[in-house]
DNA sequence: CTCCGAAGTTGGAATTATTCTAAAGTAGAA
DNA sequence: TTCTACTTTAGAATAATTCCAACTTCGGAG
């Protein structure tokens, strides 16, 4: 009756297919793998490789970066998670929401957000419609300055826009 | 009157633009940004700068990559140029042609096209007016099967949409 | 026309995200 | 339990990008 200890079962939708995906695939649900879903299942900070490890390496000291690298590839070819690129910061996003929807990367802090917008279901019907196209999944980031880094630029105006930095 | 050498003046509006965007921030016009543009202006290809600095070394034998990606930096940042982030092999592209437009990808045969669809326009405005970013660049790419490939699926129901590559 | 300071270029070193590799560990079927 | 293929791991290797300090070039002031 007291065994019902910490469910090891997925609450989270998203982690859920997450998991799904890799059952379906034939692949084994190892601790390690199980931990990156859960991890990208709970945040929508839009991860690198190295922000999930060093969210994880304490509660499973053995994880290694190689694991993470490869645990993310292997979602990204099952398409059960979007890679998002790099967004100035020279590493890769990753980004387990895989509903069309727009991301915003700030060029220069480095963030990345979502944007809900209605627009985007009306460039699918389109897109769609005009391409013949099965439309399976979309990825859509948007690269700029966000308004916090425009008033920052601004107030430096001598270092202009070419800055060296 | 034969003095009349092989014109220094742009032909190609698109070069025009990008030299037009350098003169308008005060920046120099030397002969390495002319190359730069001239090339990303003369291309559909999405080169990278590797790309660009080896399809120019041969004509600027002095030419540094370093100043390639100076270049590109700065036409990123005034806007005038897009980067289109990573497309898998672990380089940036860079993209003249601003004008808005989607990639597709099919799953199947792993071709990308361009598609032009104003619709992107409209979600640009979207974007820019709803986040307050200030837009540099953007990779709309939707994921799917090609009217070819659907047709393939359809005789082969067993092929994973899922690929490995 | 000449000189000066700022802007731009250069090559090589430095940085760092990602991939590779070989050895050791593990899940799960028989 | 045993076997085998799949996974993980640590660290080395790779490669794109940035940094740096010296050198060059441009354009205006005198």
């Amino acid at each position: 009756m007291k065994g019902r200890v910490a469910s090891p079962t997925p609450q989270n939708p998203l982690e859920a297919r997450l998991l799904q995906a890799l059952r379906d695939a034939g692949l084994r649900l190892t601790v390690q793998r199980r931990a990156i879903c859960r991890y990208l299942a709970s945040t929508k900070s839009h991860p690198t490789a190295q922000q999930i490890y060093n969210a994880l390496k304490d509660e499973f000291p053995s994880l290694s970066l190689a694991t993470v690298y490869n645990t993310l590839d292997t979602l990204v070819r099952l398409g059960a998670i979007h890679a998002l690129g790099n967004t100035g910061d020279g590493a890769i996003h990753y980004d387990a929401d895989i509903e069309p929807h727009v991301n915003l990367a700030c060029l220069q802090c480095h963030r990345v957000v979502d944007l809900p917008c209605e627009a985007v279901a009306e460039l699918d019907r389109k897109v769609a419609a005009e391409s013949g196209y099965r439309i399976l999944g979309a990825r859509l980031v948007y690269y700029g300055l966000c308004p916090e880094c425009q008033r920052a630029a601004q107030q430096t105006p001598s270092v202009s826009v070419a800055a060296h930095h």
